[in-house]
DNA sequence: ACACCCTCCTGGAGGC
DNA sequence: TGCCTCCAGGAGGGTG
């Protein structure tokens, strides 16, 4: 699934190609893939404009379309991606649910096999992207930062990690995977970090999303990037489907729970167990009480 | 404020 | 082989 660093990927990808494209033509062949748009009006609206950039907000693809943005979220299998000709196979695929003809005959495409993508097209981006949170690769997202996120907040840490209006373009893999580095159970209550936990969980955070990036992203099943290439980073996931394998660092088998309805992996060993309240001492109790 | 559950979707995997 | 059921999950929504 197309995480903050598959996203940047494409949206790289799509910068070295799309801008000074003009938009000739627009089909969508499922309709609900458009949240905010009929077919007729997206088409009216962006024929004769052209590309300006691509760039990327959290999860969030921006085509600059002057006066409009044209704005996508690949959610789980989305894919997005551009070619100099038509292409017959993606012409009629069945996943295939927007195609954009540009001059000189190339192609944008957007395919998305469990359709839980979404295009949005406006004239204020903000109106999509606003409420989002911290960008966890931009300079001003600081260790102090995220112990401002983390601490104002009584949360579960994984939970919170996710929550695009905290943090924002983290998901589950890269969530796990940062958590591992940073040795942090994914149930230990976010206001109960140390300062040097909040430190080693910002450049845990940093440095696998770093690393994916120099891998063109992971792909486990449907992800592609702005060429239709895979990624390479699943070989280099610590934890995230590693359940039963033994740890990369200590060899104590990983383990998988669900946290917050989402499959959530760790090491036992590296990662302790938050204290259950029965450990906990009264000192620990009365500072949780308000 | 926070945890929990449901919804959207489909292909792939597992059971029999 | 084939059919059935279950599962994965980002985000938004509702509920307790």
């Amino acid at each position: 699934m197309p995480e903050l660093p598959e996203v940047e990927h494409i949206a790289r990808g799509l910068h070295e190609r799309l801008p000074g494209r003009t938009v000739r033509g627009v089909t969508v062949r499922w309709e609900r893939c458009l949240a905010a748009h009929t077919p007729q009006a997206l088409e009216q609206a962006i024929v004769g404009l052209t590309f300006q950039s691509v760039s990327r907000r959290a999860k969030f693809l921006l085509l600059e379309l002057p006066p409009y943005w044209l704005i996508v979220h690949l959610r789980m299998t989305g894919r997005l991606f551009f070619c100099e000709t038509p292409q017959p196979e993606w012409e009629t695929h069945p996943h295939v649910h927007v195609v954009l003809e540009l001059d000189g005959d190339a192609r944008l495409y957007y395919r998305d096999v469990r359709k839980f993508g979404r295009l949005y097209l406006t004239r204020a981006p903000q109106e999509i992207v606003g409420g989002l949170g911290a960008e966890p690769l931009a300079p001003d997202f600081t260790a102090e930062r995220l112990g401002d996120i983390l601490r104002g907040r009584r949360r579960q840490l994984k939970p919170l990690l996710l929550d695009q209006r905290a943090l924002a373009g983290l998901g589950n893999i890269y969530v796990d995977e940062a958590l591992w580095l940073a040795g942090l159970h994914p149930l230990v209550r976010s206001d109960s970090l140390s300062d040097k936990d909040v430190a080693r969980l910002h450049a845990s955070i940093r440095q696998v999303l770093h690393a994916a990036l120099a891998h063109g992203g992971t792909t486990l099943r449907d992800y592609r990037g702005p060429d239709g290439q895979t990624g390479t980073h699943q070989h280099a996931l610590a934890v995230y489907g590693r359940a039963q394998t033994p740890c990369l660092r200590c060899g104590a088998p990983i383990r998988r729970i669900v946290v917050g309805q989402r499959g959530t992996h760790y090491c036992p060993a590296c990662q302790p167990a938050p204290p259950t309240l029965e450990e906990m001492s009264d000192d620990d109790l009365a500072a949780r009480s308000p």
